[in-house]
DNA sequence: GCAGAATTGTCACGTGAGTTACAATTCACC
DNA sequence: GGTGAATTGTAACTCACGTGACAATTCTGC
């Protein structure tokens, strides 16, 4: 079973790669790496397929990969808010890894989609095991509550119109060509990401590709000025994604 | 100086007892608990006093012990969001104290208020000194985060009638006498809570009032009929304040 | 007990954005 | 290269809620 080895022990390299790669990760002694690496499994989803219900107990923390993982909440009435379409590079289910108390949101597979999963268990025992990952790990929760106070504010004080051009900047400075990107997000994407109706949406993308802002394509948009389009999110606190 | 060695005494009796009559610092172990007395101080502000400034570095914790903390943000054009009207009993400012990247929101005294202030430095150091009280504050953000998140998807798809029921309803259950409780709050100050217009939550609280579920009075509502107040919100999730 | 402040009660009106529905494009694939 | 699915473009309609402006009520302090 010499070939297995090789690939497990390959396996194991690259799982460890992956969390360097990671933000969240990066910076966590060479040790803590190594354990969650050991602990840590490759997952694939189909588009649409459940990731975790609301409520239930989650199997652990997600690193995406590749697709997107989508959480949303379904209203009584059968409405629907998308609360977040975490983008690979990002985390996912933090909270319920630490608090138990099951998923915040019904989350499903936003087309194919890859994650390494951190299972619950053993990721609460790495970190009792290296206490100051709590510190580490607190301030990641920190972010998140920031951002979502200032989704709160936003969505109550910030007019369609800028909450787009936020979050076009935001999307231009996460991909890889950053200030002129052509982003791939087709305006439905965008809509759920705003919480907004895509026909909304469709509408204030036109009058920025009227004033030259961005320009519009079959399944993207194109960032002309950046910089326009970010003096008219101005002054907002927390420029998140 | 007997005298004053005796008040101090007796000031870090009445700080530690603050502390173990809180429900997030109830359950610390009693060397914790003695030490954050220890470090903790005593605060007053007058009505509309500033206690922090969006950005600004914070002091440290605060443990409301009369009066309210209210936490607002201010839009560019001048309109306001309140964001939490922090109760006697709650906490207010964890996460500026973890992250240490300033105040969150525009926070100011509502009415007068008294607090108990654990300063930033020394509770981190006590932290320190006991890693398991991360894990403990860790969920306590989590608590936070949940509710942040409730916020923005019930902001987004529940109207203005239950999202008022389901305040009074947690107001009521919050309050000494339970569920039939006299809640001593102005219409206005109710609609800050809820983010709402003050015209609006009149409208919606005079409905509730000709279906006989809460009485209004001078500067007071009393909730009638728990029970079907409660119903009115049903299905959701965090029951919080 | 009365003046003035605070609070509540009610209107008319504006408006941002959701909803529905369909037409016009663009693409993907055989 | 043409057919069908996906996406974008648009318009008409609706509605919850904010705004502003008062009048009516209730308290508070001298």
């Amino acid at each position: 079973m010499e070939c297995s080895e090789a690939m497990a022990e390959y396996d194991l390299y690259w799982r460890l790669s992956v969390l360097q790669g990671n933000d969240w990760f990066r910076d966590l002694p060479l040790p803590a790496q190594q354990a969650l690496a050991r602990i840590s499994r490759h997952r694939r989803y189909l588009n649409g397929e459940l990731i975790a219900a609301r409520g239930v107990a989650t199997e652990g923390l997600a690193i995406v990969l590749r697709g997107a993982v989508r959480s949303a909440t379904l209203s009584a009435d059968g409405k629907e808010v998308v609360f977040s379409l975490v983008q690979p590079g990002y985390v996912w289910g933090l909270v319920a890894v630490i608090d138990g108390l099951g998923a915040v949101h019904d989350t499903r597979a936003h087309k194919r989609t890859e994650i390494l999963l951190v299972p619950r268990g053993p990721f609460l025992e790495v970190l009792d095991a290296h206490p100051a990952l709590y510190a580490h790990f607190a301030r990641l929760l920190c972010y998140r509550l920031r951002k979502a106070y200032s989704a709160v504010d936003e969505f109550a004080l910030v007019p369609l119109r800028q909450r787009l051009a936020r979050q076009l900047c935001t999307l231009a400075l996460a991909s890889p060509d950053g200030e002129g990107a052509s982003l791939r997000f087709t305006q439905a994407e965008l809509a759920e990401m705003l919480s907004a109706a895509r026909p909304s949406v469709n509408r204030e993308l036109k009058k920025l590709q009227d004033e030259g802002l961005v320009a519009l394509g079959y399944r993207g948009v194109t960032v002309k000025q950046f910089a326009r389009l970010r003096d008219l999110c101005a002054h907002q606190g927390l420029f998140a994604s």
